[in-house]
DNA sequence: TTGCCCCCTG
């Protein structure tokens, strides 16, 4: 039998929504009280005092009295603030009870509210039972499938509600949006957006944004973009954040510098981007600026961390450690990246200290972190302690041990002229080896002169990777250190024929927050006859000293002086003399550059730091070398 | 009642 209550108390009238509904009830039997405990339930509900709310939803439900659909709503934000999934089903088997016809939009709610709480299943099982799906019905399953790994299914409730007459709104083409960095899937739904005319809308402009840049389209991001009238700060946010991810650090900067004359503040995320740029170019001096903006945030663990990854990208671990100390919170990303940034920087001992350091702390190491470990100990040549933490990897944390560990194992045992260690570890890989780990037998071929294993590890390379300039390169320096200079010639042909490039060695080196880049045989950087002129200079004051010019790293078979001179503009080279002769002396010489540094241009480095008494550092793809006083923190191990 | 960006470590 179906009870009513008429309420007419006039306490009801502050609780906006609740007393007209429960006149609409209609008249019937007057349970004693319940007046009161529907009061009492409204009250709660929209103070947000859960467990008083539930006390009266027993009474309710025992008494088959049932409030509107609005205080419902609030009860279900109560739950939710409070996380408690218990109450939550509590007021959904209430609502569902027989005798009670909650409106789609509680329905809704309670469809969002499993989705907040994670479980998606329940979810898709009341949405199944619903009787009429509007807009909103839709957009709560889709959002929340895109956001979920069963990106499939977002598109497959899209063509559902399509078919079931329901149209799209800017919410259902942002949140569908958030499942597609398919370049082509992206450009079909952006075509739908337009035809229905929802393009102008922020929420959906960034998210098309953002996913034209994940998918790799940055004209695409840009077009967007370019045609907005209004933007946001999070649309800002959208196109830094996609050149930051697609390693255009100059152009992030250049609308980072646009998005603040548009009167816009930066936040966390153009922060994070920011930095992400200056990590990419280098750039020590404007990082540092970005650092003073990163203080008014107070501490953020995201920001700090990227900070730290800044700084000992941009060859300053002193700073990183500075900043590593202040933080209040650090999480194993914060630990990770300090151990890598030490090892890269040559200061392989103390990263492994730091490991040691971490461990006690509690906090586990993670895949990451053990490339860390490993990678610093390949560069300080310590086998048995690699070996250990290789070993520690699955026994003590559980983690298998993937191709870049392997490469660090290969690295370490190949360059400790461990050479057929190195090749039974390829052999016994639990994952298949790829060119990067070739590579680095290739290396270790190469320092150890082992001819018949450069061979066969260039031969392997070229299967995955036949256009890589990089192996070609290696294997002909290795053929010019044994004066094989037919087959060098060789190699030369057969890049030509298969249209292989070498990558032109590029360095650059930041002065008054400017850069300046330096190719190996162009010479149109307006100051290069003045750097040429002191190059000459310098290096004939080191072959005084002693210095012979190391020409094993020169491609080509000449003769001689042309030798020398072709070793003598290595771009590396071109910016430290530039940064000599525009940097204050009390300020290091930092030079980041494209390819690997070869012996010649290291030696050549030490001994201008020796002469000229200045600190230099140069970061190559792989490592920082660090030249104080003739020597360089990587011991000449690289 | 449904929505956009950054989320750092190899």
């Amino acid at each position: 039998m179906r009870r009513v209550i008429l309420s007419t108390r006039k306490s009801l009238d502050k609780s906006p929504g609740v007393y007209p509904s429960i006149q609409r009830l209609g008249a019937g039997n007057i349970i004693p009280h319940a007046a009161s405990v529907l009061d009492d339930f409204t009250r709660s509900c929209y103070d947000r005092d859960l467990p008083r709310a539930m006390k009266a939803l027993t009474f309710m439900q025992r008494h088959q009295i049932w409030a509107d659909s609005v205080t419902y709503s609030e009860l279900v934000k109560c739950c939710l603030a409070c996380n408690s999934i218990r109450d939550a089903k509590e007021v959904h088997r209430h609502v569902f009870s027989s005798g009670y016809e909650p409106k789609t939009f509680l329905i809704n709610i309670f469809i969002s509210m499993y989705v907040k709480f994670g479980m998606l299943k329940d979810a898709d099982k009341l949405f199944g039972k619903m009787h009429e799906r509007n807009v909103v019905s839709w957009t709560t399953m889709i959002s929340a499938y895109a956001s979920s790994d069963t990106i499939d299914k977002a598109f497959e409730y899209l063509i559902l509600m399509l078919r079931d007459g329901v149209s799209p709104n800017m919410y259902t083409y942002s949140s569908i949006l958030r499942a597609c960095s398919d370049l082509f899937k992206l450009r079909q739904i952006h075509c739908s957006i337009i035809r229905v005319g929802l393009e102008s809308d922020v929420f959906v402009r960034s998210a098309l944004i953002d996913n034209y840049a994940k998918g790799g389209d940055l004209y695409g991001a840009r077009s967007v973009f370019k045609e907005m009238v209004t933007r946001d700060f999070v649309v800002w946010n959208s196109i830094i954040g996609a050149f930051a991810q697609n390693s255009d650090g100059d152009e992030a900067l250049n609308l980072y510098k646009n998005m603040k004359r548009a009167g816009f503040h930066a936040d966390q995320s153009t922060l994070t981007s920011v930095l992400r740029a200056c990590t990419a170019l280098a750039l020590l001096e404007l990082g540092r600026q970005v650092h003073i903006h990163v203080l008014k945030y107070g501490q953020d663990l995201i920001l700090n961390n990227a900070l730290l990854d800044m700084y000992c990208k941009c060859g300053s671990v002193e700073d990183a450690e500075l900043v590593f100390r202040r933080m209040e919170e650090r999480d194993v990303i914060s630990w990770s990246t300090m151990i890598a940034g030490l090892a890269q920087n040559g200061r392989s001992r103390e990263s492994m200290e730091l490991f040691n350091k971490m461990k006690l702390s509690g906090l586990r190491p993670n895949y990451i972190t053990m490339v860390g470990v490993l990678f610093a100990c390949s560069h300080a040549g310590l086998v048995e302690d690699g070996w250990h933490y290789f070993q520690s990897m699955k026994d003590e944390y559980g983690i298998d041990p993937g191709r870049e560990h392997y490469g660090c194992m290969i690295d370490l045992l190949g360059r400790a002229g461990k050479l057929d260690e190195a090749l039974a570890l390829v052999r016994d890989m639990k994952c298949e080896p790829d060119a990067v780990t070739w590579r680095a037998l290739l290396g270790a071929s190469r320092v150890h002169r082992n001819m018949e294993l450069a061979q066969y590890a260039a031969e392997q390379i070229m299967k995955f990777d036949p256009e890589d300039a990089g192996t070609y390169i290696l294997l002909s320096n290795i053929y010019a250190n044994s004066q094989r200079w037919d087959d060098v010639r060789q190699i030369r042909r057969c890049m030509r024929v298969k249209g292989v490039t070498k990558e032109p060695g590029c360095s650059w080196i930041e002065v008054d927050k400017k850069i300046h880049a330096f190719i190996v045989g162009d010479e149109s950087h307006p100051e290069i006859a003045e750097v040429n002129k002191y190059l000459s200079q310098v290096s004939h004051r080191l072959v005084e000293m002693g210095y012979v010019p190391d020409t094993n790293f020169v491609l080509q078979d000449l003769e001689g002086e042309q030798r020398e001179d072709s070793l003598l503009h290595h771009s590396e080279k071109l910016a430290i003399v530039f940064g000599l002769l525009n940097l204050p002396w009390e300020k290091p010489i930092m030079v980041r550059k494209n390819l690997r540094i070869c012996v010649d241009c290291h030696v050549f480095a030490k001994l201008v730091a020796k002469v000229e008494q200045r600190r230099i550092v140069i970061r190559d793809p792989i490592c920082y070398h660090h030249f104080e006083h003739g020597h360089c923190s990587c011991d000449d191990y690289w």
